[in-house]
DNA sequence: CATGAATGAGCATTCATTCAT
DNA sequence: CATGAATGAATGCTCATTCAT
């Protein structure tokens, strides 16, 4: 559940999507230039609007080199997915300091955490959006992603479990962990309305407030 | 098919979606075959990958007739989206009970909202996904109904903070009602992870507990 | 083995070729106009340098409007085809007298069928090319045709064998019969070279009477 | 590779393919590479479904160099066709004796011929079905083995004719070698059906018994 | 000589929508 | 009102060939 810090380590489980070109490294690079330009026009557009023409265009290749790099319009999707999830993850962990009790961290962990959504907005949109559009091994692999994103809360709770700060029911860790997850992203899919009674800090500084609140009378 | 008690008679507002054909009734009862169509095939292959030839089909009429009733493929999808927001209020307002309390409504209301969710999986999860293809109009007025059932939430809660059932910070009741609702639409989209380890009912017990933590400790 | 009389009734096993037009009578029509077009595009270039669009113009028809008649591109290889092997055989059995003997039978048989070949040249040779392209099911389809159409021959030599005309035995039959149609198909695809040193009533008249020389001396 | 007794000298016509390197003895030995990858992938899926990349992998080649001794993927076919010539003609040479009378020489050629045509089945259909996607002046060169190749029965059967143990007239003899060299053929593309009925000895013997009783019954 | 990344014209096929009957 | 044949622009993807290194 807990990367390691050697950067360029992946800390997860990916598909692999072959290529025709050998060079990894070149792979690497113009895979990131069509990601860059994937996401904005899907994001824009949607994956189904969005032509490989497009990507191609948009992403300073040929069509044909764009196959070179990825079998179909699908590898692209999942290629968008699995980055989008290794954003969140390395800006969440980035963010996230060492805190002494279970609920400093926690606090410190959904404060980042919100913010990281609030950024990666359209992204993580993106992903409720057209997830569905996977082949389902993809979508294995990218609810995996999310399973995994989750644990890190669920870490979290447990520490403070354990050290006292926080008062929770076990069967409960796991659902308060998606809880926190999902509030996170209704923040980026309901955001037009939010937004215009809330700021991220209000929201943020709110939301805080209530999980504490369920964290200090659950019978433990 | 309406959801109020008057019959014919929306509580909401709808895009008028213009039909060659006159006869309202006809159109109505159409419409309703094509919806019934739509929702199947739209759930099953996601709105791009389903022809508009196989929603006629569906719906046993000629793709001629179903262009008298619908002006284009995104009209379906507005009226499909439209549907199911009526058909989860619809089914919301006949379980929920009239409670005494504002936390007695409260309770029932989650628990009648959940078991909605849960039941209409698969209609809810349409909407999270295809919204985006609607035109900025339609999108706008699913969008007000997503409003619309939040609301419902929002009066409960405003109701128990008046009774003094609940203790509820003015500011976080807005807030509060859209966790709620989002929280029921989680139900949806996590399904494939959260029922490994929560029953319906379970689930429901624990988000009411939580819930009603947060607010017995508020500063009203 | 044998065909009915009556005209528009097929005696020989088709492929279900299916079409999203319904009207049985104008997917007839249409679809003779597209193999009408595809023979002749298919014998200039072959199947491969031969496109829908083409085949669709020189149709008559738009490319959406070819593809309400036929699944595929193969779908036309196979159509024309067969159409090829109903053109040989009705042909044949037109020009085929009721002869007394089976010797007479085979003499005006042989006759016939040369013509035929000679006629159908670039037909037949399209056949031998192109055949592999077929999806192994019609391709099977296709292969019957051609025995049905040695059965032909084979029939006449039992004939021949049973009334005394004809010498052969019986291992031999079978055997023969694929010679002489083979034999036919050799002037299609050697005409290139047997044209040069003989004329279409030459090359009958020798091959007949090689033919008769093996059917005068073998052991019964 | 070359057939006649005098190595590396063609006893036949062959069209010249350049080729960008100039080591004679590289470009022969790396053609020979690019034959035999190309002639087994035309045989499986046929010339136009067979990629130049395929054909490069396959000979452990890299694309470019591919293109280093070979112009084109159909200069490639021509190669393929020429080396199947070839190694008709050399099997063919290499198994008839030296018989003393014409009649037991094309006992002898045609016993050996047909086993060729069984054992490089595969081949010689290839060049029926593919010859067709060759430039005119390479279909030439590749008619013109065919000739070559039918020449070698007629040089037999006016052998026969001089020594007096075959009686057949002079008009007759080219097509009689033409029946000889398509018959072998037959036992090629209509293996499928022949094959169920006659063994390779059991045909071999069937024909040269039909073919001795049209060589003892002609008027010379 | 060898390599393999780059190119882009070209292809089969789909599908929302229209409109003559 | 109903029908369903017609349309053609648009799409994802392929592949022979080239050429800089």
């Amino acid at each position: 559940m807990s990367s390691s810090g050697e950067p360029g380590v992946q800390s997860w489980l990916q598909k692999d999507v072959p290529s025709l070109v050998k060079d990894r490294q070149l792979v690497e690079a113009r895979r990131l230039q069509i990601i860059e330009a994937a996401v904005g026009l899907f994001t824009a557009q949607g994956f189904h609007k969005t032509t490989t023409r497009q990507i191609a265009a948009e992403a300073s290749l040929s069509v044909g080199s764009l196959y070179e790099y990825v079998r179909s319009k699908e590898d692209i999707l999942y290629l968008v997915c699995d980055h989008i999830h290794a954003a969140v993850e390395s800006r969440l962990k980035a963010t996230m300091s060492r805190a002494k009790t279970g609920r400093q961290a926690l606090e410190q962990a959904v404060a980042a955490y919100f913010a990281v959504c609030d950024d990666l907005s359209d992204d993580i949109l993106l992903i409720y959006q057209e997830a569905k559009s996977l082949t389902p091994e993809a979508r294995a692999f990218v609810l995996d992603n999310e399973v995994r994103l989750t644990g890190l809360f669920e870490d979290i709770l447990a520490r403070g479990a354990a050290d006292g700060s926080l008062k929770v029911a076990e069967e409960a860790v796991s659902l308060m962990a998606h809880n926190i997850a999902v509030l996170g992203h209704m923040w980026t899919f309901r955001r037009w309305y939010l937004a215009r009674r809330y700021s991220l800090e209000e929201f943020t500084r709110l939301q805080t407030q209530l999980l504490l609140s369920e964290l200090s009378n659950q019978k433990p």
